[in-house]
DNA sequence: ACTCGTGTTAGCTG
DNA sequence: TCAGCTAACACGAG
């Protein structure tokens, strides 16, 4: 279920996987997933081009792809936009014959275990999206919940600065702004790009700061530990393969208890969002 | 059986 | 302009 680190991998994985193949066909036909745009269009576009790379602001995903054939003019970015439940599945060259979970030649099934088969090529339920290439194999968002976009040339203006990236000056501006809760200013991707519920609490939680606290009450120390905290977090969730590894996470649970201090955790709505916090260190 | 939710966005209201 | 809420998407978990 993607936050930042699983945007992280499946990008790390179009660049290892997916670049350099040529796209033989796309399939664009469902219409929610790829609006605004029509059946037909996203292949119009991309058909004899290749993804030449894949970059990530925040949980926002997008390719590079090359001019057809000699061509020198760039083609359209196209962006992937993983939802809330969206994988990236991608194939190698012996294609959709390989067996469902077993990494093929040349390519990999993203995420673990796959021990129905669902991610099996052959069954189409839940593929929203699929770039053929010529050599056989696929790149196909596989999203149950079709709540993941894909889009051509999509337009970044309104995200903020990565979580990763983004420096001391820019998040003390950004985000210490507004009588907005604090966990409100973390969760807006025009803020900070890429902090989503599970992230946002983690990092409070580092940070010892309460999540409703209005934004523009934290002092210039404040503002600094959440940064270094919201870094922390992001590097040790990318490292270990997703933000469930985080320290706090395991404790968001009704009757849950502090890690460190072992007070029950308190839960509440912060942000329209389920928001758990511990009560004796969080201020 | 029923409620809730790891994300985003359009549209509405105050 | 800002801030906050709702619906929509469609399924799994508890």
């Amino acid at each position: 279920m993607p936050e930042l680190p699983e945007v992280e991998s499946a990008r790390a994985a179009i660049e290892r996987a997916g670049l350099g193949r040529k796209i033989a066909d796309v399939d664009d036909s469902d219409t929610y997933e790829c609006r605004p745009h029509s059946p037909g269009e996203i292949r119009e576009a991309l058909v004899g081009r290749r993804l030449v790379s894949a970059h990530r602001q925040g949980k926002f995903l997008w390719c590079e792809t090359s001019g057809i054939g000699r061509s020198r003019t760039a083609g359209p970015e196209l962006a992937i936009h993983l939802g809330m439940s969206g994988r990236l599945v991608i194939t190698g060259p012996d294609g959709p014959g390989g067996r469902p979970g077993t990494p093929t030649q040349g390519g990999d099934y993203l995420g673990t275990a796959d021990p129905e088969g669902v991610l099996d090529p052959r069954n189409p339920a839940w593929n929203r999206f699929t770039l053929t290439f010529a050599d056989g194999g696929e790149l196909r968002l596989f999203d149950k919940r079709r709540l993941g976009r894909v889009r051509l040339d999509p337009d970044r203006s309104a995200l903020g600065p990565d979580a990763q990236a983004i420096t001391l000056e820019q998040f003390r501006h950004r985000l210490g702004r507004g009588s907005s809760p604090v966990k409100a200013r973390l969760l807006d991707q025009s803020v900070v790009a890429g902090v989503g519920n599970l992230l946002a609490d983690e990092t409070l939680w580092q940070a010892g700061i309460a999540p409703q606290r209005p934004a523009d009450e934290l002092d210039d120390d404040e503002l600094a530990a959440l940064r270094r905290a919201l870094r922390k977090a992001t590097r040790a969730a990318i490292a270990h393969g997703g933000v469930h590894t985080g320290t706090f996470i395991p404790h968001r649970t009704r009757a849950g208890h502090c890690p460190r201090c072992g007070a029950e955790v308190q839960r509440a709505t912060v942000g329209s969002r389920t928001t758990y916090w511990c009560p004796k260190e969080q201020h």
